[in-house]
DNA sequence: AAAATTGTATGACAAATATCATATTTTGAT
DNA sequence: ATCAAAATATGATATTTGTCATACAATTTT
Protein backbone atom coordinates (compact mmCIF):
# COMPACT_ATOMS: atom_id res chain seq x y z
CA UNK A 1 0.00 0.00 0.00
CA UNK A 2 1.92 3.05 -1.48
CA UNK A 3 1.30 6.64 0.84
CA UNK A 4 -1.12 8.99 -0.53
CA UNK A 5 1.58 11.50 1.07
CA UNK A 6 4.35 11.05 -1.42
CA UNK A 7 1.85 10.60 -4.48
CA UNK A 8 2.63 13.57 -6.99
CA UNK A 9 -0.89 13.81 -8.75
CA UNK A 10 -2.35 14.63 -5.89
CA UNK A 11 -1.16 18.14 -5.89
CA UNK A 12 -3.12 18.51 -9.21
CA UNK A 13 -6.27 17.81 -7.54
CA UNK A 14 -8.83 18.59 -4.67
CA UNK A 15 -6.96 16.56 -2.47
CA UNK A 16 -3.73 19.06 -2.23
CA UNK A 17 -6.33 20.76 0.58
CA UNK A 18 -5.82 17.23 3.36
CA UNK A 19 -3.37 17.52 6.35
CA UNK A 20 -1.11 14.83 6.43
CA UNK A 21 -3.62 13.15 9.29
CA UNK A 22 -6.19 13.00 6.55
CA UNK A 23 -3.35 11.78 4.03
CA UNK A 24 -2.49 8.92 6.28
CA UNK A 25 -6.45 7.71 6.85
CA UNK A 26 -6.85 7.94 3.01
CA UNK A 27 -3.69 5.98 2.45
CA UNK A 28 -5.21 3.52 4.77
CA UNK A 29 -8.26 3.07 2.91
CA UNK A 30 -8.02 3.32 -0.65
CA UNK A 31 -7.87 0.59 -3.14
CA UNK A 32 -5.06 1.33 -5.78
CA UNK A 33 -6.05 -0.50 -9.25
CA UNK A 34 -4.48 -0.68 -13.28
CA UNK A 35 -6.58 -0.53 -15.45
CA UNK A 36 -6.14 -1.78 -19.12
CA UNK A 37 -6.33 0.32 -22.28
CA UNK A 38 -10.00 -0.54 -23.58
CA UNK A 39 -11.61 -1.17 -19.78
CA UNK A 40 -14.08 0.48 -18.20
CA UNK A 41 -13.21 2.06 -14.61
CA UNK A 42 -17.26 2.60 -13.97
CA UNK A 43 -19.92 2.20 -16.66
CA UNK A 44 -22.63 4.56 -17.29
CA UNK A 45 -25.90 3.57 -14.63
CA UNK A 46 -23.46 1.98 -12.08
CA UNK A 47 -23.53 2.61 -8.55
CA UNK A 48 -19.95 3.82 -7.90
CA UNK A 49 -19.94 4.58 -4.00
CA UNK A 50 -16.35 6.99 -3.80
CA UNK A 51 -14.40 8.60 -6.03
CA UNK A 52 -11.74 7.57 -8.42
CA UNK A 53 -8.27 9.98 -8.14
CA UNK A 54 -6.45 9.07 -11.45
CA UNK A 55 -2.71 8.80 -11.20
CA UNK A 56 -1.32 7.64 -14.48
CA UNK A 57 -3.31 7.18 -17.84
CA UNK A 58 -6.23 9.22 -19.74
CA UNK A 59 -9.90 8.22 -19.82
CA UNK A 60 -12.96 9.11 -22.47
CA UNK A 61 -16.43 9.66 -19.69
CA UNK A 62 -18.90 8.88 -22.30
CA UNK A 63 -22.83 8.83 -22.51
CA UNK A 64 -24.55 6.35 -25.06
CA UNK A 65 -26.80 8.19 -26.86
CA UNK A 66 -30.33 6.66 -27.97
CA UNK A 67 -29.02 6.20 -31.54
CA UNK A 68 -26.83 3.48 -30.46
CA UNK A 69 -23.62 6.19 -30.72
CA UNK A 70 -21.30 6.90 -27.81
CA UNK A 71 -20.94 10.48 -27.34
CA UNK A 72 -18.11 11.16 -25.55
CA UNK A 73 -18.41 13.97 -23.32
CA UNK A 74 -14.72 14.82 -21.33
CA UNK A 75 -11.30 13.54 -21.35
CA UNK A 76 -9.75 13.17 -18.24
CA UNK A 77 -5.95 13.95 -16.97
CA UNK A 78 -3.75 12.29 -14.28
CA UNK A 79 -4.11 14.31 -11.22
CA UNK A 80 -8.29 14.74 -11.68
CA UNK A 81 -11.20 13.26 -9.88
CA UNK A 82 -13.36 10.95 -11.05
CA UNK A 83 -17.13 10.18 -9.80
CA UNK A 84 -17.54 13.23 -7.74
CA UNK A 85 -20.89 14.27 -9.67
CA UNK A 86 -22.15 10.81 -8.55
CA UNK A 87 -21.04 10.62 -4.70
CA UNK A 88 -22.37 14.22 -4.03
CA UNK A 89 -26.16 13.55 -5.72
CA UNK A 90 -26.15 10.38 -4.42
CA UNK A 91 -26.75 8.71 -7.65
CA UNK A 92 -25.31 6.13 -9.99
CA UNK A 93 -23.00 6.92 -12.61
CA UNK A 94 -24.39 9.53 -15.17
CA UNK A 95 -21.35 8.30 -17.56
CA UNK A 96 -19.22 5.75 -18.32
CA UNK A 97 -15.62 5.77 -17.66
CA UNK A 98 -13.28 4.17 -20.05
CA UNK A 99 -9.45 4.19 -19.80
CA UNK A 100 -7.63 5.08 -23.48
CA UNK A 101 -4.25 3.82 -22.31
CA UNK A 102 -3.19 1.78 -19.79
CA UNK A 103 -4.19 3.79 -16.49
CA UNK A 104 -3.16 3.47 -12.42
CA UNK A 105 -6.07 4.79 -10.16
CA UNK A 106 -6.74 4.90 -6.93
CA UNK A 107 -10.62 4.70 -5.66
CA UNK A 108 -11.09 5.73 -2.53
CA UNK A 109 -14.78 5.16 -0.70
CA UNK A 110 -17.65 7.40 0.00
CA UNK A 111 -17.78 7.50 3.60
CA UNK A 112 -14.25 8.82 3.90
CA UNK A 113 -14.63 11.59 1.15
CA UNK A 114 -17.61 12.26 2.76
CA UNK A 115 -15.89 12.88 6.25
CA UNK A 116 -13.17 15.02 4.69
CA UNK A 117 -16.26 17.38 2.91
CA UNK A 118 -17.67 18.25 6.54
CA UNK A 119 -13.85 18.27 8.10
CA UNK A 120 -11.97 20.11 5.98
CA UNK A 121 -13.63 23.44 4.44
CA UNK A 122 -11.25 23.63 1.68
CA UNK A 123 -11.18 20.35 0.26
CA UNK A 124 -14.99 20.94 -0.06
CA UNK A 125 -14.77 24.35 -1.86
CA UNK A 126 -11.83 22.57 -4.02
CA UNK A 127 -14.55 20.08 -5.06
CA UNK A 128 -17.16 22.15 -5.72
CA UNK A 129 -14.83 25.28 -7.69
CA UNK A 130 -13.92 21.99 -10.20
CA UNK A 131 -17.51 20.82 -10.51
CA UNK A 132 -18.31 24.46 -11.45
CA UNK A 133 -15.72 24.29 -13.99
CA UNK A 134 -17.26 21.11 -15.36
CA UNK A 135 -19.97 23.21 -15.74
CA UNK A 136 -19.11 25.64 -17.58
CA UNK A 137 -16.95 23.84 -19.89
CA UNK A 138 -20.35 21.77 -20.50
CA UNK A 139 -22.60 24.52 -21.02
CA UNK A 140 -19.72 26.07 -23.80
CA UNK A 141 -19.29 22.43 -25.63
CA UNK A 142 -23.02 22.03 -25.90
CA UNK A 143 -23.17 25.35 -27.26
CA UNK A 144 -20.39 24.26 -29.53
CA UNK A 145 -22.42 21.65 -30.72
CA UNK A 146 -25.30 22.93 -31.25
CA UNK A 147 -24.07 25.95 -32.97
CA UNK A 148 -20.93 24.87 -34.58
CA UNK A 149 -20.78 22.47 -38.05
CA UNK A 150 -18.46 19.02 -38.04
CA UNK A 151 -16.00 20.80 -39.65
CA UNK A 152 -15.35 23.35 -36.92
CA UNK A 153 -15.82 21.04 -34.26
CA UNK A 154 -13.31 19.08 -35.82
CA UNK A 155 -10.44 21.63 -35.99
CA UNK A 156 -11.10 22.89 -32.33
CA UNK A 157 -11.10 19.45 -31.06
CA UNK A 158 -7.91 18.85 -32.78
CA UNK A 159 -6.34 21.68 -31.41
CA UNK A 160 -8.13 20.79 -27.71
CA UNK A 161 -5.93 17.08 -27.95
CA UNK A 162 -2.86 19.12 -29.04
CA UNK A 163 -2.54 21.69 -26.07
CA UNK A 164 -4.29 18.84 -23.46
CA UNK A 165 -2.23 16.18 -24.11
CA UNK A 166 1.07 17.82 -26.30
CA UNK A 167 2.97 16.34 -29.19
CA UNK A 168 5.23 13.68 -29.43
CA UNK A 169 9.18 14.56 -30.79
CA UNK A 170 8.00 14.33 -34.29
CA UNK A 171 5.25 16.49 -33.69
CA UNK A 172 2.26 14.38 -33.65
CA UNK A 173 -0.18 14.17 -31.96
CA UNK A 174 0.58 12.44 -27.96
CA UNK A 175 -2.98 10.95 -27.19
CA UNK A 176 -4.12 8.16 -29.37
CA UNK A 177 -7.91 7.98 -30.55
CA UNK A 178 -9.49 5.93 -33.06
CA UNK A 179 -11.54 7.47 -35.81
CA UNK A 180 -14.41 6.25 -33.87
CA UNK A 181 -13.51 8.07 -30.36
CA UNK A 182 -12.35 11.21 -32.61
CA UNK A 183 -15.91 11.36 -34.13
CA UNK A 184 -17.45 10.55 -30.57
CA UNK A 185 -15.80 13.64 -29.28
CA UNK A 186 -16.94 15.48 -32.05
CA UNK A 187 -20.38 13.92 -32.29
CA UNK A 188 -20.38 13.29 -35.91
CA UNK A 189 -20.14 9.56 -38.36
CA UNK A 190 -16.85 7.83 -37.79
CA UNK A 191 -16.87 8.27 -42.14
CA UNK A 192 -17.80 11.56 -41.91
CA UNK A 193 -14.84 12.06 -39.47
CA UNK A 194 -12.13 9.94 -41.48
CA UNK A 195 -13.31 11.97 -44.87
CA UNK A 196 -13.15 15.50 -43.10
CA UNK A 197 -9.83 14.32 -42.00
CA UNK A 198 -8.36 13.27 -45.19
CA UNK A 199 -9.80 16.67 -46.79
CA UNK A 200 -7.78 18.86 -43.93
CA UNK A 201 -4.96 16.33 -45.16
CA UNK A 202 -5.58 17.18 -49.03
CA UNK A 203 -5.99 20.87 -48.02
CA UNK A 204 -2.23 21.00 -46.00
CA UNK A 205 -4.16 21.73 -42.74
CA UNK A 206 -3.08 18.41 -40.86
CA UNK A 207 -0.83 15.46 -42.08
CA UNK A 208 -1.58 11.97 -41.64
CA UNK A 209 0.78 8.88 -40.82
CA UNK A 210 -0.99 5.85 -40.50
CA UNK A 211 -2.64 6.94 -37.80
CA UNK A 212 -0.99 9.96 -36.33
CA UNK A 213 -2.14 13.44 -36.88
CA UNK A 214 0.12 15.94 -36.99
CA UNK A 215 -1.45 19.61 -37.12
CA UNK A 216 0.19 21.50 -39.56
CA UNK A 217 -1.63 25.23 -39.15
CA UNK A 218 -3.76 26.02 -36.13
CA UNK A 219 -4.24 29.10 -37.11
CA UNK A 220 -6.65 28.16 -39.77
CA UNK A 221 -7.97 25.12 -37.92
CA UNK A 222 -9.72 27.57 -35.67
CA UNK A 223 -11.04 29.69 -38.44
CA UNK A 224 -12.74 26.72 -40.32
CA UNK A 225 -16.05 27.40 -42.23
CA UNK B 1 -38.26 45.91 2.55
CA UNK B 2 -40.22 42.55 2.32
CA UNK B 3 -39.39 39.50 4.57
CA UNK B 4 -37.26 36.44 3.18
CA UNK B 5 -39.13 34.41 6.33
CA UNK B 6 -42.62 34.43 4.32
CA UNK B 7 -41.63 34.49 1.00
CA UNK B 8 -43.00 31.22 -0.37
CA UNK B 9 -40.67 30.46 -2.91
CA UNK B 10 -37.23 30.43 -1.00
CA UNK B 11 -38.79 27.08 0.10
CA UNK B 12 -37.65 25.79 -3.45
CA UNK B 13 -34.24 26.92 -3.63
CA UNK B 14 -31.29 25.62 -1.47
CA UNK B 15 -32.19 29.03 0.64
CA UNK B 16 -34.61 26.74 2.53
CA UNK B 17 -31.95 25.77 4.77
CA UNK B 18 -31.16 28.93 6.39
CA UNK B 19 -32.24 29.71 9.76
CA UNK B 20 -34.42 32.46 11.21
CA UNK B 21 -31.45 34.58 11.77
CA UNK B 22 -29.87 34.40 8.38
CA UNK B 23 -33.22 34.78 7.16
CA UNK B 24 -33.66 38.49 8.79
CA UNK B 25 -30.03 39.06 8.32
CA UNK B 26 -30.91 38.22 4.39
CA UNK B 27 -33.92 40.22 4.31
CA UNK B 28 -31.82 43.65 5.62
CA UNK B 29 -29.01 43.12 2.82
CA UNK B 30 -31.00 41.89 -0.45
CA UNK B 31 -32.47 44.58 -3.00
CA UNK B 32 -35.12 43.80 -5.37
CA UNK B 33 -35.77 44.51 -8.59
CA UNK B 34 -38.98 44.34 -10.95
CA UNK B 35 -37.58 43.18 -14.32
CA UNK B 36 -39.74 43.39 -17.61
CA UNK B 37 -40.25 40.71 -20.43
CA UNK B 38 -37.18 41.00 -22.98
CA UNK B 39 -34.81 42.74 -20.19
CA UNK B 40 -31.49 41.56 -19.14
CA UNK B 41 -30.90 40.06 -15.66
CA UNK B 42 -27.30 39.98 -16.41
CA UNK B 43 -24.88 39.95 -19.50
CA UNK B 44 -22.18 37.13 -20.58
CA UNK B 45 -19.10 38.44 -19.08
CA UNK B 46 -20.63 41.09 -15.98
CA UNK B 47 -19.14 40.89 -12.79
CA UNK B 48 -22.26 39.93 -10.75
CA UNK B 49 -21.11 40.04 -7.12
CA UNK B 50 -24.53 37.76 -5.50
CA UNK B 51 -26.62 35.61 -6.64
CA UNK B 52 -30.64 36.28 -7.63
CA UNK B 53 -33.18 34.30 -6.33
CA UNK B 54 -36.52 34.13 -8.80
CA UNK B 55 -39.50 34.98 -6.99
CA UNK B 56 -41.59 35.52 -10.35
CA UNK B 57 -41.23 34.55 -13.86
CA UNK B 58 -39.35 32.40 -16.08
CA UNK B 59 -35.67 33.64 -17.77
CA UNK B 60 -33.50 32.18 -19.82
CA UNK B 61 -30.06 31.25 -20.21
CA UNK B 62 -28.69 31.62 -23.32
CA UNK B 63 -24.78 32.19 -24.56
CA UNK B 64 -23.72 34.22 -28.15
CA UNK B 65 -21.75 32.24 -30.29
CA UNK B 66 -19.44 32.68 -33.11
CA UNK B 67 -22.07 32.64 -35.90
CA UNK B 68 -23.76 35.50 -34.11
CA UNK B 69 -26.73 33.04 -33.01
CA UNK B 70 -28.16 32.98 -29.19
CA UNK B 71 -28.05 29.08 -28.04
CA UNK B 72 -30.38 29.14 -24.98
CA UNK B 73 -28.41 26.78 -22.68
CA UNK B 74 -31.72 26.86 -19.68
CA UNK B 75 -34.69 28.31 -18.64
CA UNK B 76 -34.75 28.97 -14.72
CA UNK B 77 -38.16 29.31 -12.94
CA UNK B 78 -39.38 30.94 -9.80
CA UNK B 79 -37.57 29.43 -7.13
CA UNK B 80 -34.19 28.70 -8.47
CA UNK B 81 -30.99 30.64 -8.56
CA UNK B 82 -29.06 32.40 -10.85
CA UNK B 83 -25.19 32.96 -10.62
CA UNK B 84 -24.38 30.29 -8.44
CA UNK B 85 -21.46 28.86 -10.30
CA UNK B 86 -20.13 32.48 -11.22
CA UNK B 87 -19.41 33.21 -7.29
CA UNK B 88 -18.15 30.53 -6.22
CA UNK B 89 -15.63 30.29 -9.26
CA UNK B 90 -15.21 33.76 -8.93
CA UNK B 91 -15.59 34.54 -12.19
CA UNK B 92 -17.56 37.34 -14.54
CA UNK B 93 -21.19 35.46 -15.62
CA UNK B 94 -20.59 32.71 -18.51
CA UNK B 95 -24.16 33.35 -19.86
CA UNK B 96 -26.76 35.81 -20.04
CA UNK B 97 -30.38 36.03 -18.15
CA UNK B 98 -33.12 37.47 -20.00
CA UNK B 99 -36.78 37.42 -18.87
CA UNK B 100 -39.01 35.86 -20.87
CA UNK B 101 -41.95 37.07 -18.64
CA UNK B 102 -42.40 40.22 -15.95
CA UNK B 103 -40.44 39.07 -13.09
CA UNK B 104 -39.47 39.73 -9.60
CA UNK B 105 -35.77 38.94 -8.36
CA UNK B 106 -34.21 39.51 -5.30
CA UNK B 107 -30.13 39.82 -5.52
CA UNK B 108 -28.21 38.53 -2.25
CA UNK B 109 -25.01 40.08 -2.38
CA UNK B 110 -22.11 37.72 -2.52
CA UNK B 111 -20.70 38.70 0.99
CA UNK B 112 -23.68 37.71 2.74
CA UNK B 113 -24.18 34.46 0.78
CA UNK B 114 -20.39 33.54 1.22
CA UNK B 115 -20.82 33.20 5.23
CA UNK B 116 -23.55 31.03 4.88
CA UNK B 117 -21.84 29.28 2.79
CA UNK B 118 -19.38 28.95 5.66
CA UNK B 119 -21.90 28.93 8.88
CA UNK B 120 -24.74 26.40 7.27
CA UNK B 121 -23.45 23.05 6.13
CA UNK B 122 -27.33 22.46 4.86
CA UNK B 123 -27.07 25.16 2.53
CA UNK B 124 -24.19 24.42 1.30
CA UNK B 125 -24.72 21.08 0.61
CA UNK B 126 -27.90 22.46 -1.32
CA UNK B 127 -26.29 24.38 -3.42
CA UNK B 128 -23.86 21.92 -4.26
CA UNK B 129 -26.56 19.60 -5.31
CA UNK B 130 -28.02 21.57 -7.00
CA UNK B 131 -24.70 22.48 -9.43
CA UNK B 132 -24.30 19.01 -9.93
CA UNK B 133 -27.88 18.70 -11.12
CA UNK B 134 -27.10 21.47 -13.41
CA UNK B 135 -24.12 19.56 -15.09
CA UNK B 136 -25.71 16.27 -15.13
CA UNK B 137 -28.27 18.35 -17.29
CA UNK B 138 -25.77 19.98 -19.56
CA UNK B 139 -23.80 16.79 -20.48
CA UNK B 140 -27.12 14.83 -21.17
CA UNK B 141 -27.77 18.06 -23.43
CA UNK B 142 -24.73 17.99 -24.91
CA UNK B 143 -25.56 14.21 -25.81
CA UNK B 144 -28.21 15.13 -27.50
CA UNK B 145 -27.27 18.16 -29.26
CA UNK B 146 -24.07 16.37 -30.82
CA UNK B 147 -26.50 12.76 -31.07
CA UNK B 148 -30.31 14.12 -32.07
CA UNK B 149 -31.65 15.40 -35.41
CA UNK B 150 -33.37 18.69 -35.02
CA UNK B 151 -36.27 17.49 -35.76
CA UNK B 152 -35.86 14.92 -32.29
CA UNK B 153 -34.60 18.10 -30.26
CA UNK B 154 -38.07 20.06 -31.42
CA UNK B 155 -40.43 16.90 -30.42
CA UNK B 156 -37.84 16.71 -26.66
CA UNK B 157 -37.70 20.41 -26.64
CA UNK B 158 -41.83 20.59 -26.57
CA UNK B 159 -42.97 18.47 -24.59
CA UNK B 160 -40.35 20.00 -22.04
CA UNK B 161 -42.36 22.86 -22.30
CA UNK B 162 -45.51 21.35 -21.79
CA UNK B 163 -44.10 19.29 -18.81
CA UNK B 164 -42.21 22.09 -16.66
CA UNK B 165 -44.12 25.30 -17.54
CA UNK B 166 -47.56 23.74 -18.15
CA UNK B 167 -50.71 24.55 -20.57
CA UNK B 168 -53.28 26.93 -20.19
CA UNK B 169 -56.97 26.14 -20.09
CA UNK B 170 -57.34 25.88 -23.68
CA UNK B 171 -54.36 23.25 -23.96
CA UNK B 172 -52.01 25.55 -25.24
CA UNK B 173 -48.46 25.80 -24.23
CA UNK B 174 -47.84 28.20 -21.08
CA UNK B 175 -45.08 29.36 -21.66
CA UNK B 176 -44.68 31.92 -24.49
CA UNK B 177 -41.49 31.72 -26.77
CA UNK B 178 -40.79 33.52 -29.91
CA UNK B 179 -39.87 31.00 -33.48
CA UNK B 180 -36.49 32.96 -32.57
CA UNK B 181 -36.45 31.63 -29.03
CA UNK B 182 -37.55 27.85 -29.75
CA UNK B 183 -35.13 27.74 -32.52
CA UNK B 184 -32.26 29.13 -29.83
CA UNK B 185 -32.73 26.29 -27.55
CA UNK B 186 -32.97 23.53 -30.20
CA UNK B 187 -29.96 24.68 -32.06
CA UNK B 188 -31.38 25.33 -35.12
CA UNK B 189 -32.06 28.33 -37.99
CA UNK B 190 -35.43 30.21 -37.12
CA UNK B 191 -36.71 29.12 -40.78
CA UNK B 192 -35.42 25.23 -39.90
CA UNK B 193 -37.72 25.48 -36.77
CA UNK B 194 -40.68 27.46 -38.32
CA UNK B 195 -40.74 24.74 -41.28
CA UNK B 196 -40.87 22.08 -38.48
CA UNK B 197 -43.22 22.95 -37.05
CA UNK B 198 -45.42 23.69 -39.65
CA UNK B 199 -44.40 20.33 -40.36
CA UNK B 200 -45.38 18.96 -37.40
CA UNK B 201 -48.85 20.80 -37.15
CA UNK B 202 -49.74 19.24 -41.02
CA UNK B 203 -48.88 16.16 -39.40
CA UNK B 204 -51.60 16.45 -36.93
CA UNK B 205 -48.73 16.14 -33.86
CA UNK B 206 -49.17 19.86 -32.69
CA UNK B 207 -51.65 22.49 -33.70
CA UNK B 208 -50.65 25.87 -34.03
CA UNK B 209 -53.07 28.55 -33.74
CA UNK B 210 -51.58 32.02 -34.12
CA UNK B 211 -48.18 32.03 -31.98
CA UNK B 212 -50.27 29.66 -29.76
CA UNK B 213 -48.81 25.90 -29.86
CA UNK B 214 -50.97 22.46 -28.56
CA UNK B 215 -49.24 19.15 -28.07
CA UNK B 216 -51.82 16.61 -29.61
CA UNK B 217 -49.64 13.45 -29.58
CA UNK B 218 -46.56 13.45 -26.96
CA UNK B 219 -45.99 9.78 -27.87
CA UNK B 220 -45.17 10.44 -31.48
CA UNK B 221 -43.40 13.97 -30.62
CA UNK B 222 -41.27 11.72 -28.40
CA UNK B 223 -40.02 9.50 -30.77
CA UNK B 224 -40.00 11.21 -34.09
CA UNK B 225 -37.16 10.44 -36.81
C1' DA C 1 1.92 -17.74 -42.67
C1' DA C 2 -2.86 -17.70 -43.56
C1' DA C 3 -7.26 -16.45 -42.16
C1' DA C 4 -10.29 -13.66 -39.70
C1' DT C 5 -11.39 -9.60 -37.53
C1' DT C 6 -11.17 -4.80 -36.95
C1' DG C 7 -10.08 -0.20 -38.35
C1' DT C 8 -9.51 3.11 -42.06
C1' DA C 9 -10.70 5.01 -46.51
C1' DT C 10 -13.57 6.39 -50.38
C1' DG C 11 -17.51 6.51 -53.65
C1' DA C 12 -22.38 7.07 -54.51
C1' DC C 13 -26.35 8.61 -52.98
C1' DA C 14 -30.07 10.23 -49.83
C1' DA C 15 -31.60 13.00 -46.26
C1' DA C 16 -31.38 16.84 -43.28
C1' DT C 17 -30.57 21.44 -42.63
C1' DA C 18 -28.97 26.18 -43.80
C1' DT C 19 -29.32 30.13 -46.60
C1' DC C 20 -31.41 33.55 -49.35
C1' DA C 21 -35.44 35.59 -51.25
C1' DT C 22 -39.89 37.08 -50.64
C1' DA C 23 -44.64 37.06 -48.98
C1' DT C 24 -47.81 37.56 -45.32
C1' DT C 25 -49.21 38.48 -40.75
C1' DT C 26 -48.78 40.55 -36.32
C1' DT C 27 -47.27 43.99 -33.22
C1' DG C 28 -46.05 48.39 -31.66
C1' DA C 29 -45.60 53.31 -32.23
C1' DT C 30 -47.21 57.63 -33.71
C1' DA D 1 -56.53 53.99 -37.30
C1' DT D 2 -52.36 54.02 -39.98
C1' DC D 3 -47.83 53.14 -40.83
C1' DA D 4 -43.46 51.05 -39.89
C1' DA D 5 -41.10 47.45 -38.00
C1' DA D 6 -40.76 42.93 -36.49
C1' DA D 7 -42.21 38.18 -36.51
C1' DT D 8 -43.92 34.35 -39.03
C1' DA D 9 -44.31 31.64 -43.14
C1' DT D 10 -42.97 29.41 -47.39
C1' DG D 11 -40.43 28.54 -51.75
C1' DA D 12 -36.13 27.62 -54.15
C1' DT D 13 -31.72 26.14 -53.80
C1' DA D 14 -27.12 25.01 -51.95
C1' DT D 15 -24.52 22.78 -48.57
C1' DT D 16 -23.60 19.70 -45.10
C1' DT D 17 -23.85 15.45 -43.17
C1' DG D 18 -25.43 10.66 -42.77
C1' DT D 19 -25.96 6.06 -44.70
C1' DC D 20 -24.82 2.15 -47.26
C1' DA D 21 -21.65 -0.29 -50.04
C1' DT D 22 -17.24 -1.68 -50.85
C1' DA D 23 -12.25 -1.70 -50.82
C1' DC D 24 -8.03 -1.68 -48.60
C1' DA D 25 -4.89 -1.86 -44.61
C1' DA D 26 -3.58 -3.21 -40.20
C1' DT D 27 -3.91 -6.12 -36.40
C1' DT D 28 -4.97 -10.33 -34.06
C1' DT D 29 -5.95 -15.14 -33.94
C1' DT D 30 -5.37 -19.65 -35.31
Amino acid sequence: MSKCEQCIVRQFSSLKALNKDELLRMAECKTSYTIKKGEPIFEEGEVTNGIYCIKDGVCKLSKLSDNGKDQIVKLVKPGELLGQRSMISDEPANLSAVALEDMEVCFIPRSEVMQFFTQNNQFSMNVMRTICDDLKGADDHMVNMAQKTVRQRLGETLIYLEETFGKNEDGTLHIQLSREELAGMIGTATESCIRLLSELNKSGYIELTGKKITLLDKNKLKRLT
